[in-house]
DNA sequence: TAGGTTAAATTGTCTAACATCAGAGGTCTG
DNA sequence: CAGACCTCTGATGTTAGACAATTTAACCTA
């Protein structure tokens, strides 16, 4: 394989690798896998492990498999870079093929209010920065975003004014931001944030409120984000669950 | 167990036992299930079975897995409900609460647009049954809702006022919807769907723009649904991919 | 031709064993 | 006594092989 750590365990290097050849386009829609038997010889690992990986490709929508008859490779190519899958907003502005830049508003350092105890699990005398920026896409004011986060995340001196908080997070501190959960609002049109974004009457905001974890569930960031509607577009992929 | 047809697959069953145990308080938040051998003996499949179950479980974050150490049910609570759990509207009035309505306002058979011949991959001569409804809770109008479905997809003398279309497809037809893909917009004001939904001119609207699909990837029905925003709250979570 | 039977292929499930890992506790040594 | 090291134990990870259930197609027969 490749210089990558394959001290992972066995079933999800079989995972990275069915999904890479379905990529590379050694399998091909709807086209038949081996069958278990042989796929694991090729693979070199025991049929429960492999059965183990094709399980949860079959949760991920990768593949289906019919009792008695074989796997096959699911089509669905490309509906990735939905809403569920979390990205900073700079990567949502390069992913566009457009250059993200930021202007810089303000930050202030508060206390906790009754809200944010309650968001952070902290206590009253917990210091909270709030940062206040926009986002441009090609010097184009798309995302005005207020994030919140408890000073005893932060080390003392970091930049705010670099581009990512995500990267910001991830270089100067530990803590990785795992997941998020976002609320979603729709906005008409807001005295302050609309004029600021330069919107038209007629274009509305889509809001993004949303509480950040890291991979141990400790909330780590609490972000508000207003969306150029006319500029995004959000899709999300929904399961029925029952039938 | 239940009535509930177990004819599917053992480890299917075995993930809704183990869910069920949580919700149900059997095992706590944070606390260590017994181990592998042991929960297969109680619940009477094979350990080969039961992994199969828990790599599920685990690959939606239920449990969490560590070698040599046990499985633990994760934290994280009720965060279903979510935007990518698919549900008629029927399903989201129900489950807040209150009591669903259907305000019929027209249903017309169009020839299929250039449009709809994209999404439905059919023919021009296609035919296509569109409805027009609004959905009330406890009598108050809540959402507005277009509907496009092919009339292949219906047999004749279909009722279209019944409440849900999900429910009528799955009885009426044997196409059962399993995903689809949303498109999320906000929406400030609409000349037409504004005052009908009686919205005050600060609310705005959330719009879900639908494809949905049938198990065998095969497009049934294109829906345009405009939700009044202080009546509806939508969620999702978000996983982060890279690092 | 129509319908039933059989056989082959494939996924689903089971059993038993060994490998690997992480933690607990004891032992040795400075 | 403290800290490093070892060993034991219980847990998940992996393997091998077998049988069950299901689907499909080929075959046979009336």
């Amino acid at each position: 394989m490749s210089i990558k750590s394959d001290n992972r365990h066995l079933y999800l290097q079989v995972i990275d690798r069915i999904k890479h050849d379905i990529e590379t386009g050694v399998y091909k829609e709807k086209q038949k896998l081996p069958s278990e038997f042989e796929l694991s010889k090729q693979l070199g690992v025991s049929r429960a492990t492999l059965r183990e990986a094709l399980r949860i490709l079959e949760e991920e929508n990768v593949i289906i498999r019919r009792h008695g008859v074989g796997t096959f490779v699911n089509a669905r190519p490309l509906f990735t870079s939905g809403i569920e899958q979390l990205s900073s907003v700079t990567d949502m502005i390069e992913q566009a093929g457009r250059k993200p830049g930021t202007i810089f508003l303000s930050s202030t350092v508060q206390g906790s209010t009754e809200e944010d105890m309650r968001r952070f699990q902290c206590s009253p005398d917990e210091e909270i920065l709030l940062v206040e920026r926009v986002r441009t896409a090609d010097g184009e004011p798309v995302v005005y975003c207020l994030d919140k986060i408890p000073c005893k995340y932060l080390p003392k001196g970091i930049s705010y004014e670099y581009e990512s908080l995500f990267e910001n997070l991830h270089n100067q501190t530990n803590r990785d931001i795992a997941y998020a959960v976002a609320h979603i609002e729709p906005l008409g049109y807001h005295e302050k944030v609309s004029p600021i974004l330069q919107c038209e009457p007629e274009t509305a905001l889509l809001v993004l409120k949303q509480m950040h974890f890291d991979k141990n569930d400790e909330p780590v960031l609490y972000s508000i984000n207003y969306f150029k509607s006319d500029k995004f577009s959000f899709h999300v992929l929904r399961k029925r669950i029952n039938f």
